[in-house]
Order: structure tokens, then C-alpha cells, then sequence
DNA sequence: GCCAACGTTGGC
DNA sequence: GCCAACGTTGGC
């Protein structure tokens, strides 16, 4: 019998444009994912992600809300250097600097979908009426998508899954 | 701009 | 350990 390995999970970042858009990863190609505060979504980017996972990328609070890429994990997680850094906005003075308290990862820019999958979209569709993203309340920034709504929200992006 | 939902903080 | 106050998120 082979080698069990873990399953592959696909995860969904939420950002907002203005302050990181995936035009801003595409030009970057590959960035730290810096300044998550949350520590239920601390612990998914130390303990869960894996190199390798897909990442859907949302753009959160601006117009129009949709997924609007796809990454992928390159580094998985590392103590996240801006809660030590006094000239970060999100240095953390209350970490103790032998204990990191926060966590990143790296992601890579995959694609730009041709259209943004909309959050309006997505609502219409009954397969996603349980994904964590259109739940009300959900303020989760860094949340798991399961199989079944990665490849539908591929299929409505227009992409064939089995070919990523 | 509003406000519901939710997390964090701090007094007790 | 409870819980009220407060701050933040993020859709609407």
C-alpha cells in the first residue's frame, strides 16, 4: 500500500484591495501574508496550511465583492516578523519576542480569473449555500473551502479543475 | 454610513 | 470565570 499522504486543502484568503489586490500579487508574483491578528486564523496558517494548497483570492469590502484568482502556499507557517517590528502598523508590543504569537505564510500568484466570480454569483449557486465565506457573521480571513466548492468555483470561473 | 456579528479586554 | 464595554470586520 502507498504512503498515506495528508490530503491537500484549499483555503480561501480574504483581502481588500486597497490594501493588498491580486493586481498587487501578480506584480509581486510571491508575498509574505503578513499582519493576520486573529487567532483562529493564526492557528490554520501555523498548524494547517501546507505547501502546495490552492488558494482562492477574495476581494473583501470593495466592488465588486468576488473571488477574483487563484494562489498557491509556497512556505508554510513562519512566525510573522511584523508583530516583532516597532515600525510595522502591526507590530504587537505585547508579544514576547522568545514566543511568536503570530504566524504567516507565503503565497504565490497563480491566476487572474478573466472575470471575478462574484459574491452575487456565488450566492445563486445552492452547492455553496454552506461555504464559510457566505455565511453571515463569517469574519474569518483565512478560511478552509472544501473539494466540492473549489471545483464549483472554478467551473464558474470558467477553468477546468483537474487541469490546475 | 449603518449595524450585526464576533473577538478581545478588563473590572470585579 | 463572568460579563459588560469596546473595537473590528465587512456586507449592505
Amino acid at each position: 500500500m502507498a504512503a498515506k499522504r495528508p490530503a491537500r486543502r484549499s483555503w480561501l484568503f480574504k483581502s481588500e484591495p486597497g490594501t493588498y489586490s491580486i493586481d498587487d500579487l501578480a506584480r509581486d508574483g510571491r508575498t509574505s501574508w503578513e499582519g493576520v491578528r486573529n487567532y483562529q486564523a493564526r492557528n490554520l496558517l501555523r498548524d494547517e496550511l501546507q505547501v502546495g494548497d490552492p488558494v482562492l483570492f477574495y476581494h473583501s469590502s470593495a466592488k465588486p465583492l468576488a473571488i477574483v484568482g487563484l494562489a498557491r502556499v509556497v512556505r508554510s507557517g513562519y512566525p510573522d516578523p511584523s508583530a516583532a517590528d516597532p515600525s510595522s502598523e502591526h507590530h504587537d508590543p505585547a508579544q514576547d519576542p522568545a514566543v511568536p504569537r503570530w504566524y504567516t505564510v507565503d503565497l504565490e500568484f497563480v491566476a487572474k480569473f478573466a472575470e471575478p466570480v462574484t459574491r452575487d454569483a456565488l450566492l445563486a449557486r445552492p452547492e455553496l449555500a454552506g461555504m464559510m465565506l457566505l455565511q453571515r457573521g463569517s469574519r474569518l480571513s483565512v478560511q478552509p473551502v472544501t473539494d466540492a466548492e473549489w471545483r464549483c468555483v472554478l467551473g464558474l470561473a470558467g477553468l477546468d479543475p483537474r487541469r490546475l
